[in-house]
RNA sequence: GGUCAUGUGGCCGAGUGGUGAGGCAUAGGUCUGCAAAACCUUAUACGGCGGUUCAAUUCCGUCCAUGACCUCCA
């Protein structure tokens, strides 16, 4: 059993996990609308829930990870003429919805790849559980909590708060929501204005549709998740997670549905992750501040003062806690550029540490090591706090390098230590966090061509034929490889 | 307007009732043919005002500011 605590905003306090099942978790998380490019905010919950597996999988549980894909599409505002976000879109853009959608999911895809996101176990579509959705909605017009009119089924809000602690999880009391409701136009459809659609019935011009026994129409936003977290994990699973903004009504609302059908609120830890802010705004379409993944990694974009690589967001993204909100800067991705480097290069260093028989073993520093390593198993189980577990990392890569040419010099470390050093930082570094060499994998080609380009360069200084040697430095970095005389002699070189 | 958050040094951000997380930047130094890297040193930071306390950035109150949700939203 693991020390694992997390933070659930259904009980609003950090509580020590315990899953269903023992040795197995079953976690859902809000997956991605694919009716158009995601951006850094998406990412960042992405990147997020990919640790939590991570680490989840690190503990030694078998976990189910479900993200959907929401292809649906949903009305772009309740009242306004029902017309999904998706098929909108294509008319624009004069393709087929499904065509549509198709883009977006490969983008999508690909973005989560360059991330080293790992795959979630099942990645359901909401297209592909029309069926569920609708018996789901069956079920709760047959408990009495849904009502179909001209077409549409609405969930009866009123009704439920009367015998279910409704607005539990985002702290909303109905009565409030009663006083700030807007008011909309499809609102006399509805018996109290704070219910909302289960079921929607489609327009004539409507492209995405489907049969119901209410008619022709599309689901609401709500239920696919229910039923697709219900069928893939069960009436009740362990963790849900998402982003903060889907609290309410999203997450309240898939509550509410999930209690009348399956009589269990359907998870019971609750996570999410809080915004990226530009310049203190969330970033949002609203907003008019979306930095797309694309733009991220070309670097075209106004607000950015340069590309980003993936790697380099990744962390930027994990040197704060998940549920702080992480403000967007330039010169905040440029410190985690160079951060992440140097991180990294002390890591491949660590690799090639050897415990040296010759030297001596000061146990101050073996203490240091030792406790600051096992912290990253208190950190993260801590409601996964990578941001601590990154500051001691860096505490370490000064340690590290100082064995290379500053104050430790003259030390080694115990082999144990050594070991145990080298097994903790993979398994965080690559394995948790899920960070990956920034210069990509298998430089061998080009590091024969380095090899021999550094020898030449060496003879050139023998010969005190700086001209030569100060050549071959200089242009090399006019093609982005920068050469670096180690203390030890050694000459080594990064890719930019 | 309602509800809930947040306010940390040039920037991004951890965190705590009493010993200055960490990254980047800055300044000085070591090393070095030069450069880079690395190492050493380098900040009297916790929105304002009260209160509790031996002690508050950390708890309480209040004010100010910003934001999120209340509508699609990671």
């Amino acid at each position: 059993m693991s020390n694992l605590k997390v933070y659930n905003s259904y009980s609003r306090q950090k509580e020590t996990f315990v899953p269903l099942t023992a040795h197995h978790v079953g976690m859902y998380v809000c997956g991605p609308t694919v009716s158009g490019e995601s951006h850094l905010g998406h990412a960042r919950g992405f990147i997020t829930f990919d640790v939590i597996y991570r680490y989840l999988l690190y503990l030694g549980y078998k976990v189910r990870y479900v993200r959907n894909i929401t292809d649906a599409g949903h009305f772009e505002e309740e009242g306004r003429e029902a017309e999904d976000k998706i098929s909108k879109k294509a008319v624009i853009e004069k393709m087929e919805p499904m065509e549509l959608v198709q883009k977006y999911s490969n983008l999508f895809h690909w973005a989560m790849k360059q991330f080293n996101n790992l795959d979630p176990s099942i990645e359901p579509t909401a297209t592909g559980h029309i069926i569920e959705q609708i018996e789901m909605i069956k079920k709760i017009i047959a408990a009495g909590y849904g009502y179909a009119v001209n077409g549409s089924v609405y969930f009866d809000v009123k009704k439920y708060a009367d015998h279910y602690p409704y607005g539990k999880l985002s702290g909303r009391k109905l009565d409030e929501l009663l006083e700030t409701t807007r008011e909309l136009e499809s609102q006399e459809e509805k018996r109290n204005r704070q219910d909302f659609a289960l079921w929607k019935s489609a327009s004539p011009g409507h492209i995405m549709r489907w049969n119901s026994p209410w008619g022709d129409g599309f689901p609401g936003w709500h239920i696919e998740c229910s039923a697709m977290s219900t069928k893939y994990l069960g009436t009740e699973f362990d963790i849900h997670g998402g982003g903060m903004d889907l609290m309410f009504p999203h997450h309240e609302s898939e509550i509410a549905q999930s209690v009348i059908c399956n009589h269990h609120v359907p998870a019971r830890y609750w996570l999410h992750n809080n915004m990226i802010t530009i310049n203190g705004k969330k970033m949002g379409k609203s907003y008019n501040n979306v930095i797309t993944l694309t733009d991220m990694f070309s670097g075209n974009n106004p607000l950015l003062a340069q590309a980003y690589h993936p790697m380099t967001i990744r962390f930027f993204i994990l040197q704060t806690q998940y549920r702080s909100t992480l403000d967007f800067g330039n010169e905040a991705l440029q410190a985690a550029e160079k951060g992440l480097t140097r991180l990294w290069d002390a890591y491949l260093e660590l690799g090639k540490m050897t415990s040296d028989p010759g030297k001596l073993i000061n146990p101050v520093i073996e203490n240091q090591f030792n406790s600051l390593c096992r912290e990253f198993d208190d950190f993260m189980n801590d409601d996964f706090n990578t941001a601590k577990v990154l500051a001691n990392m860096f505490v370490l890569v000064n340690h590290i390098n100082s064995f290379r040419s500053g104050d430790l010099e003259k030390t080694t470390l115990s082999p144990e230590t050594l070991s145990y050093t080298q097994t903790q930082f993979k398994n965080y570094l690559e394995d948790v966090l899920g960070l990956t060499n920034r210069t990509g994998t298998g430089p061998d080609r080009l590091g024969s061509i380095m090899d021999l380009l550094i020898e030449i360069r060496r003879e050139a200084r023998a010969k005190k034929d700086y001209q030569t040697s100060d050549r071959i430095r200089k242009q090399l970095l006019e093609i982005g490889i920068l050469l670096k005389d180690e203390k030890d002699g050694r000459v080594s070189f990064t890719l930019e």
